[in-house]
DNA sequence: TTCCGTGCAAATGATTTGCAGGACT
DNA sequence: AGTCCTGCAAATCATTTGCACGGAA
């Protein structure tokens, strides 16, 4: 991950943040940075990268933080049940869609342009600017569809096929 | 809510688990039409109308059972930050997707042929069998842009427009 | 001088787990 | 026989909150 996109993407939260009456304090800031490194990361996760850079601060701090990024909706929060929960930065999502087979959890991220050719048209539609998406279709795969779409009850991490095809 | 589409919901579900080494005891089949009934709920909501139902049922089991229900796509969990965590069938978002503004949190429900038109072409190319899809875009509407995008740390439910209009 | 934000530690609350008994295969 | 599922109660673990203090508006 270039540092510079990192910067652009701290500079977007910050600006969303710190138009308000919300304080950018030197903690919220550190925070801020370290999860947008992170993309993808658990709550305890966050808590440990973030005293490693400065022990002063705070778990509550962290946890208080990633409430207002929830808020507004910069982050997410996922219960994939395997491990604890699961936060996620909506940028990650933006530029990847997610389709993944139900009975085998296998995931595969894939680009489809003219989804977002029309999320904009939507958008106009309503006068919003739009920020983030998220975009999940569930399913079942071929194979699993013709074994029988045998359920497995997970307890690991689903596999992650990622589509560098671009529709 | 017709309980012909409620049956429907409920046989998919069925099938889906039925089909696996996964056995669809009695009540796990009274837990799963309770959910499909309720579209969203809470945890104990659910497990408060199960037993009214059949109180011999225990909390353990209802959530057990919405784990089944998480790993395969059927249920999914959010943290929406006030009260406590928000179950929904995925059924139920399928077809309307979201539009929600990160600082008023007004959220907008929008339908979109043509995005659902491309799902099917997405799911298509890589052989898959589509059961349910979640959409969601983020973004600032036009009067928080206006007003310098004040964001509001909520503490209640956002507001919520039903947009009728088909585009 | 009034808010807002923080650290700390305790409290909360949702969910999970260990266990013993029953049912299904 | 062996596996799957259940109820019950206790345990766990992530998250939230009360409180008192410090700093910014």
């Amino acid at each position: 991950m270039p540092s510079k996109q990192l910067q652009e993407r701290f500079e977007q939260v910050e600006q969303l943040l710190g138009s308000s009456n919300i304080r950018l304090t030197p903690e919220r800031r550190l925070v801020v940075r370290r999860a947008v490194a992170f993309l993808h990361f658990t709550a305890e996760e966050l808590v440990k990268d973030v005293r490693a850079a400065d022990p002063t601060v705070a778990r509550a701090t962290v946890y208080r933080t990633l409430a207002l990024l929830q808020d507004v909706g910069v982050v997410e929060k996922h219960d994939f049940r395997y491990g604890p929960p699961n936060y996620e930065l909506t940028f990650a999502k933006a530029h990847h869609d997610h389709l993944m087979c139900v009975s085998c959890g296998e995931i595969i991220e894939f680009q489809e342009p003219r989804v977002e050719q029309l999320q904009d048209e939507v958008v106009r539609r309503y006068h919003y600017q739009l920020l983030t998406h998220t975009h999940k279709l569930y399913g079942l795969c071929k194979a699993c569809r013709q074994k029988g779409a045998k359920i497995v009850h997970r307890s690991a991490p689903p596999s992650l096929h990622v589509e560098e095809i671009v529709a």
